[in-house]
DNA sequence: GCAGGAGTTTACGTCAACGGAAGTTTCCCG
DNA sequence: CGGGAAACTTCCGTTGACGTAAACTCCTGC
């Protein structure tokens, strides 16, 4: 039962690694939808809810796109959700392949920008770890040959 | 002398995609600084200046970084330079090993920032990569048995 | 030689993403 | 059952990253 345990903001807080103002903000976006409220209205969060909030914090922090790209993420994945119901209610093939085609469309589109973002931070890699090897190369030089050296 | 060509701003906020507000900003913020200044005061760029201003950009919008970010990632990468400058200058074999090592960890510390973000983003990707794999999966499914089947 | 299209500085406006204080209610422990 | 911690809403403040307008100078083609 510790997966229906019930936490209040504080500690979703803790465990999400943002601010409780952060959370409240981002349930103001409709980033987040708490789970359900006490009686007398304090927030009530999830597991589920708590690891969104670190997906949200990892979009945020980590891979850096605003809350508007987050919420537009989020979003597509719930319309993906959406799709999948009607999926299993739709009746025809052709039907069936449209939402299909649609869907990897959407997915595609995410993809994309996904890897755009690391294309680029991979061009940055390889010029860091050419740096790297450079100096690395140059101490494993100086280590080898106390000796005195022209420049 | 293509390379020596000075251009004005409005240009090399065309040729780097940027406006010319942004530009005025990180200048405003150290970010570049123009090679020179027209007779008049305006500012003129080369085409050194404009790599640096796509880099910045590319920094900014892909990368996600913010300008402060991009702000120590250029000053740690200038600190290299001045490295550089110190170590030919330097004598001894210890003094120059001590210089490399302080640059090699400075190297590691910006190139592990990049790889965290690489592997949240490859994450991702990969989440993202299935669920496309699966979609196409389910499609291929229903193209080749179009007669009814169960759920 | 002058109109108007760029450039300059200065300054105020704006939007995102929260921070923080006020005023009030709720929880919980001694 | 009383009081301090924590939650709620509401609202104003702030910082980053520019946009935009004003007031002025500069340069260029006709």
């Amino acid at each position: 039962m510790s997966d229906r345990e019930q936490v209040r903001i504080e500690v979703a807080a803790q465990r999400s690694g943002l601010t409780k103002r952060a959370i409240r903000y981002y349930e103001e976006l409709g980033l987040i939808q708490p789970t359900g409220r006490s009686e007398s209205g304090h927030r009530l969060y999830t597991a589920v809810d708590i690891r969104r909030l670190e997906k949200i914090r990892m979009l945020r922090e980590t891979v850096g796109l605003s809350l508007l790209e987050i919420q537009q993420l989020l979003e597509a994945e719930a319309a993906l959700e959406e799709v999948r119901e009607r999926y299993r209610r739709s009746a025809g093939t052709d039907e069936r392949m449209a939402l299909l085609q649609e869907a990897i469309a959407s997915v595609s589109s995410q993809l994309r920008l996904i890897t755009r973002k690391r294309e680029a931070l991979a061009q940055l890699q390889v010029e860091y770890e050419d740096r790297l090897a450079r100096l690395r190369a140059a101490l494993a030089d100086l280590a080898s040959e106390p000796a005195a050296r022209g420049a």
